[in-house]
DNA sequence: CTGAAAGCGCTTACAG
DNA sequence: CTGAAAGCGCTTACAG
């Protein structure tokens, strides 16, 4: 790689100037402009960002951090983050946390030390406590999930909402006693859910029972014991709100290898309306997120934070579908 | 973000003495070591990577790159990767180009800067013109593809062998008009399974027709009009190679909406072996490839070659499993 | 319109 | 065992 100091002896001018001709700074002769551009394109030099956001104190650059890659509900939320970022001239880093707090840790250092300008931390992927070790100092926005008392913007959809809508398409469908198998994580999104499934149950007069309430293992092996462990115990569930895609696929496959016929014997609705619930047998009915949308909204919102320099903390709140299919 | 500066004031010593503590350098004296730990403690202080990276030239990071984070073949890839890169002490990024050219060039300045140690590329994040410009200067391994003449290290299975295999088994159940859906791509990978493919069919006296040779598009949309079409115009194709387990998954849903009973009316086999595969309807049959151990090995490679600092290739063929499923 | 100089946050060879 | 100084590659206020 050559360095600034390269291009400033070959061009015959000081790196002061080749530095003003990278910036596009005016105050540049034309002739002079055009003679530094030749050695650049000649030497092939790129400025060394290392450099360049150490002394700048910011990158143009936006880090996006996904709780895991093998969620395909992610990769469409990043699609939508990725056009809005580039739309507005911003560099993007994608990262995953699998997990990992040391990992996660790498991510967070990325933006106190300016490599990048701001972050989307996407459900999952950061803890209350953590973020807020931090949320105060650095440009952060929160997509599909938020924390209760932080001052942070995110964009979600109205989980309670959907979540009704989706228990009570269940009971009007005849279906008598439904599980609702939530998420790994006391999350926003999973307290708003329970509320939504809740009231639709009391709407009905039926009894919230805390055993149906069952919890949705990410790890697939884990997910099919548990399932199969449930379902040998109350075998009356006939309907089930289920808090991902995946998680759906994978307790389609349970059930119908345990000879359930659904939507008769069990009725089905998932959460995401990623591509899995388009490839299953029978078609999952699910309440399509708008993942999109939620990555662009969410770039907007972090991207206009950077730009005006204020704090203002704004939530959107996108529509989803309810698509009725066939579970 | 206080700064080694400030680390050095507060505890009253120089900031050479406070870095050398930041390294774990043996020369301080255990008293001064344990003061300025403190006080490194008491202000949360983080060493900015940017200074350290700039001043080291070096930053015990490694790049993963993959071309989306739509297929969760990468993902199984990814975790294997991570787990060998922590367990050698690295740091990583994870990052993804979605086909988008300027997104790749993000990356590799990351690597021309120093940002990064080493990158590997994974399947077609990159190609081999780009690649070809920096290939000798980085530290690069590349995962489940290679460039025919370039001198990298790579990990990959033997394709060809498992391309062969899989039209073998088609043929073996009786099916005599196979297809090959391949990749967008002209991959390293794509050209041994056109050849596995075709020793198969010459085996059995069947000349290869290039017209079942069909683009594979990873647009679900085109994929399903196009195969849509190709089903027309070929109404007595009775098994299919599939170059993916997403592709296959789109493509045995089209079928099913056309009637086709499979495997009776057309026998599929896929590759990858995610979990797509695994919660389809019928289980497909697939040739699973050893994601985790990709990952794995060549992080492997890569690292032996920052710390031997040579510049040997070496090349690893791991093994695939040919899973005979339902269809 | 251009250049010399300071400095972003670090590390390390050198001197003591 | 510790510190002063140089320097990694850049930008920008200041001076002219």
């Amino acid at each position: 790689m050559s360095t600034i100091k390269e291009v400033a002896e070959k061009s015959g001018f000081s790196v002061a100037t080749v530095s003003r001709v990278i910036n596009n700074d005016k105050n540049v002769k034309d002739k002079t402009r055009a003679k530094i551009l030749k050695v650049i394109k000649d030497l092939d030099y790129k400025p060394n960002s290392l450099g360049q956001n150490l002394r700048k104190q910011r990158s143009n650059t936006i880090l996006l951090v996904i709780p895991t890659i093998s969620n395909p509900f992610f990769a469409e939320i990043i699609r939508g983050a990725e056009a809005a970022i580039k739309k507005n001239n911003y560099k993007v880093i994608t990262a995953t946390t699998e997990m990992d707090v040391n990992q996660l840790n790498v991510y967070i250092n990325m933006l106190k030390t300016n490599q990048v300008d701001g972050a989307i931390f996407i459900s999952s992927s950061i803890s209350k406590e953590i973020l807020q070790n931090f949320v105060d100092d650095y440009p952060v926005v929160m997509c599909n999930e938020y924390f209760e008392g932080m001052d942070v913007s995110y964009t979600t959809i109205d989980n309670e909402k959907a979540s009704y809508e989706a228990t009570k398409y269940l009971l009007d469908q005849g279906k008598k006693k439904i599980a609702y198998i939530h998420g790994e994580i006391d999350s926003s999104s999973k307290i708003a859910r329970v509320k939504g499934y809740k009231k639709a149950l009391e709407e009905k007069n039926i009894a919230f029972n805390k055993e149906l309430a069952v919890m949705g293992y990410d790890d697939f092996n884990k997910l099919r014991s548990r399932m199969k462990k449930f379902l040998e115990m109350h075998k009356d569930v006939d309907g089930m709100l289920i808090n991902s895609d995946i998680q759906a696929s994978i307790i389609l496959k349970l059930l119908k290898n345990l000879n359930y016929d659904v939507p008769k014997d069990m009725g089905l609705v998932s959460f995401d309306g990623t591509i899995i619930s388009q490839i299953v047998e029978p078609l999952m009915t699910t309440i399509a997120q708008p993942m999109y949308a939620l990555g662009k909204e969410s770039v907007e919102l972090l991207i206009d934070r950077l730009k005006k320099e204020n704090k203002e903390v704004k939530n959107v709140i996108l529509p989803y579908k309810f698509l009725i299919r066939e579970t």
